[in-house]
DNA sequence: TCAAAAACATGATATAAATCATACTTTTGC
DNA sequence: GCAAAAGTATGATTTATATCATGTTTTTGA
């Protein structure tokens, strides 16, 4: 998926080029998209959408980052992933059941472009390439999804949180101070990972002492990428 | 996905029409798919691809069934989804990467509607409804994954035991004599419900006791789906 | 600006499920 | 048709990780 310029001013509104739909469309067809497009935005914590609720339209991230998680009971979830700047949400809405099967939830302040399913399905209609972009992505996505699930199942606790934190650095690089350039609770850190708070805390403070990672607050800096890539292998 | 009627002989070709590629595109060019395709056999047990591999071409499965796992070390897999008549394999390989991410293993016998990647990618490109519709089994198999990936961490082994029987039972229905139509072995239950032979051993025959299951070798008869699908709901 | 809530930090304890060990049975390939 | 391999069956033991409990610090919003 496509990157976009640090423009992160909340009071910017999509200029029609850097999201996921705009990128996949003709020129031509902007003032088409600006007409039925609406720029939303959410604060920090703000639902965006819910599972179980009506799909009703497509969510284009212009800045801002959000988490894509499911909830189990009223205390655990996992986050499946994390959408930045031109990432797209609510896709899965396509499938057969016309429902939300994930929640996402901006972690940071977040502005949205957003259009109708309707008006998305027709863009889909006429617009081959962006069915056919749409479809690549979702490639990737299941490649992802599949080898997450083979990795909750087969590695311990350790791993998964190495393999999280370098999945973070790759996703969202290094700040020039040099720490992981995104900012989350050890809470969401521990959902990411699906495990608990507790041993997430336990986990990082043995990478901490063996220094393969660093701490200051919420910055985390990788140390030992090498030596945390190994505990991912199979031993 | 399709269903395919009961022609299981394993010396039939595929008549173009049943699979996904051939459902999904026009009649007019069912000669030009059928000069393309050739027509696969695997034995039970046979390796249809392997994860790592260079992908090569699409498998459409015209008769039998496949898993579809990611292995571990030697001795550990997760088996992802079962597929059968009517499901295709080795799509992933469309995305970034042009290598299978998952393996796929006969585990009866099998006939494979096989097509080239690059023919495959060209029709994609003339054939505007089949790029949708794959777009389409995309997001509903994304769908299951998350919702999978999420019942690993959350559920315990005894819910996701109850889970993978009624998913079973949903997706290979009843024989006439009312067992889940379809011969696995425990271990391959096991995989597919991510956890180890034998507490999958325990775990069913708790619910032999319970009654609510009965099990006649491989032949698995639901006898309270309620109750199972009960256990798999938070508590 | 102050109270409440969320996040962070850690030790103690419980337990679900993996691992190990062993034997029997069925299937498969030569 | 028989040997080897794969699958089934079950008890005993270990261990990784969740849960519980409690206190501190930081953030938030009224």
């Amino acid at each position: 998926m496509r990157l976009l310029k640090n423009n992160t001013s909340s009071k910017t509104n999509c200029d029609l080029s850097h999201c996921f739909l705009c990128s996949n469309s003709l020129p031509g067809w902007q003032s088409l998209i600006g007409a039925n497009r609406k720029n939303l935005r959410y604060k920090k914590g703000a639902t965006i959408f819910n599972e179980g609720e009506e799909a009703n339209g497509m969510y284009f991230i212009y800045s801002g980052i959000v988490k894509v998680h499911r909830r189990w009971g009223n205390q655990k979830e996992l986050i499946i992933r994390f959408g930045k700047a031109g990432d797209m949400l609510g896709y899965r809405g396509l499938g057969d059941e016309k429902k939300y099967t994930v929640s996402a939830t901006a972690i940071e302040p977040v502005v949205i472009c957003y259009v109708e399913l309707a008006f998305f399905e027709s863009l889909l209609q006429i617009n081959h390439s962006l069915t056919y972009q749409l479809m690549q992505c979702y490639a990737n996505e299941l490649q992802n999804a599949e080898k997450k699930m083979s990795n909750l199942v087969h590695m311990n606790v350790k791993a998964r949180v190495a393999d999280t934190l370098l999945a973070l650095q790759s996703q969202f690089g290094k700040s020039k101070e040099g720490n992981i350039d995104i900012a989350l609770s050890r809470q969401d850190i521990a959902a990411f990972t699906g495990t608990t708070y507790e041993t997430l805390f336990r986990t990082m403070q043995e990478f901490i002492q063996d220094k393969l990672i660093k701490i200051s607050g919420k910055k985390i800096f990788v140390l030992k990428e090498k030596k945390l890539a190994e505990l991912t292998q199979v031993q």
